[in-house]
DNA sequence: CTTAGCACTCTTGCCTTTCGAGTGCTAACC
DNA sequence: GGTTAGCACTCGAAAGGCAAGAGTGCTAAG
């Protein structure tokens, strides 16, 4: 896909973009002349990339100030000019040192990776936190709190805490909850949240012909306990870079920008998006479709665990970003913790 | 405390703040001589200002600028002019409106009580995730993910919930563990962390002597589960609000600001020193001494459980703030979430 | 002690000018 | 034919100048 354009027309749009990337300025058509791969004159690049204005993947601010890459240019360059660097040996190990040393938790080593992820790149990390439906059951517990309010703590077999306050109307004793967490523990062990759910229904409307008071009891605590009403929640990390970027000069796109994180909602929208794509996933500026952050790329890949895709995680820069040094850290900080969350569940 | 200073003097500082609150420009004598407060002529008015430029109150940017107060100036209104408003019936029902209809638990009811503190005063808040030493020990859960790893849950009495992974040199049988939960739950139940700690150093030194090998896993195990060395996190929520202020318009003090607020660690030093005060505390400009955050006020107050002072909540906005509305606002609140951490633990 | 008056200072906004970068077009060149 | 030198043109950025306005400090009179 994406339009074809000949072999000149490729070769200056790179040209210019990687221009643009560097400098962070319009570039005109003598810097281009200036690059040793094309050996044409100003007149000569200035005939392609007017051509190139006109098919849309340039534009020009003013009249007399060079050219910069539109998003559809961007996107051209991703999918067809692109050539993705490998990351060297002290980046791969610049990366792990990271997550050495430590025992971590499943929390605590998403919140790193988010930081890792902005450290890297110099750009903002986002850490999507696995849904719990695609997680699998590990251990409950029920933790009265007092008489009205139950305490559900949940833990995933890849170590995810997960907890949710119930407010149950009716006292149940401390032996109660320690049988119902028990039994729940035997029934649901090494089931997926998915498989679980389906287990509690179809239990509680046999229970509910077997009339077994307690068992009622322990499938609707557990119903509630498992709900994923929450829906997913996303750690940002190094936000503070952005304002190293000169396209983010603008004090109301920021904070626009800054709204965004705080809101959290559209970014999971985004980042839901990279759940099923395979590898990595580039979304350039009004691709997003959330204008909020326009003039944002957003770099993501899926991570997995033992049993699957766990979430997704990304790097959120301007759209004039050095994608083929960004791109190999997505990609390598995703399998790097796929392979950590899958040894971690043995 | 406080220098002192004539009525007159005082009148005028009082004013030149209120106006430099309303305005954010700085304020020149005639301004002054129009509020109905003053019955005085700008020359008059000059001669004071003069002299509380000379006294370290004021300050003026230029020749021909009017003046804006000191770090001295706020610090001396805040202590000795304001009056504090009381909040009245439709903030207080705003305030508790964001916690109506809601089972929160602990975690939750704290972030929501950063972002009330946040909308309610068009600053950003901030509430301190308590110490685990400063709270009630409620239950305790080892969860065995692998055969090296343990994950400890432990609960506190107001419902905070709290995890660390342990790596453990010895393969503990689902069944061991089962019996170390509960005893360790029927040991440390109603104690303090403090108390609970204590506990276990001196069982450590009895069972050694004693040589009973669960007993000993049971205490180890606890002992790191209930280490505070993660040491306070800090809810930091409507972050955005910042960029309203004509005083952030600068995109370099921008960054510094959001850089703090990504490390934390002098937020929570600067809430730390909340924890013992009694009541609201305001902390203005310099005296922070954080440079990153200069030209910040911090508005803060401690927060209760049923077991003493759980953690310091408040507001971080602007010097030039408006006082005497901003602390009603983290009085009620703080006031409020004690009240509701209170009651839960019945 | 207060205040009117006034000279002085400095910023702000606005206008003009200049400069330079970059373009598009045309005509000459290979 | 494609390519390129040359050139007029456009437009923004930077610099300078000017007038207006706000605010001050000082002085002298009330």
């Amino acid at each position: 896909m994406g339009p074809l354009l000949s072999d000149r027309s490729r070769d200056i749009l790179e040209a210019i973009i990687e221009e643009h990337i560097a400098t962070a300025e319009p570039v005109g058509s003598k810097a281009i002349t200036q690059r040793p791969s094309i050996g044409l004159s100003s007149a000569s690049v200035r005939n392609v990339m007017s051509e190139l204005e006109d098919s849309g993947f340039l534009t020009s601010p003013h009249t007399s100030a060079g050219r910069i890459p539109t998003d559809k240019g961007y996107r051209y360059y991703v999918d067809s000019v692109l050539k993705v660097n490998r990351l060297n040996r002290q980046q791969k190990t610049q990366i792990e040192a990271h997550y050495r040393n430590r025992g971590l938790q499943m929390g605590d080593l998403l919140r790193e990776t988010s930081r890792t992820l902005s450290a890297m790149a110099h750009y903002t990390g986002l850490v999507m936190i696995p849904r719990i439906k695609s997680t699998v059951f590990r251990h409950i517990e029920f933790v009265k709190l007092s008489s009205r309010k139950i305490l559900a703590v949940f833990v995933t077999q890849s170590g995810l805490v997960q907890n949710r306050l119930i407010e149950h109307d009716e006292d149940l004793s401390h032996h109660d909850l320690e049988q119902i967490t028990n039994y729940l523990n035997q029934t649901m062990a090494g089931l997926s949240i998915r498989e679980a759910q389906a287990l509690i229904l179809s239990q509680m409307a046999k229970e509910k012909a077997l009339y077994d008071h307690l068992l009622q009891r322990a499938f609707r605590l557990s119903q509630v306990a498992l709900d994923d009403a929450t829906g997913g929640d996303v750690i940002i990390e190094g936000t503070s870079h952005l304002f190293e970027q000169p396209e983010f000069n603008d004090l109301e796109r920021m904070k626009r920008i800054f709204q965004t994180f705080e809101q959290k909602r559209a970014l999971i929208n985004l980042l839901d998006l990279g759940l099923q794509a395979k590898g990595v996933r580039v979304l350039i500026g009004s691709e997003t479709e959330h204008s909020e952050i326009s003039g944002c790329s957003l770099i993501t890949s899926a991570y997995y665990g033992k049993a699957g895709t766990l979430g997704t995680l990304g790097i959120l820069g301007p759209s004039r970003m050095p994608y083929s040094s960004i791109i190999p850290i997505v990609d390598y900080t995703a399998s790097l913790i796929s392979r950590m969350l899958e040894d971690d569940s043995e």
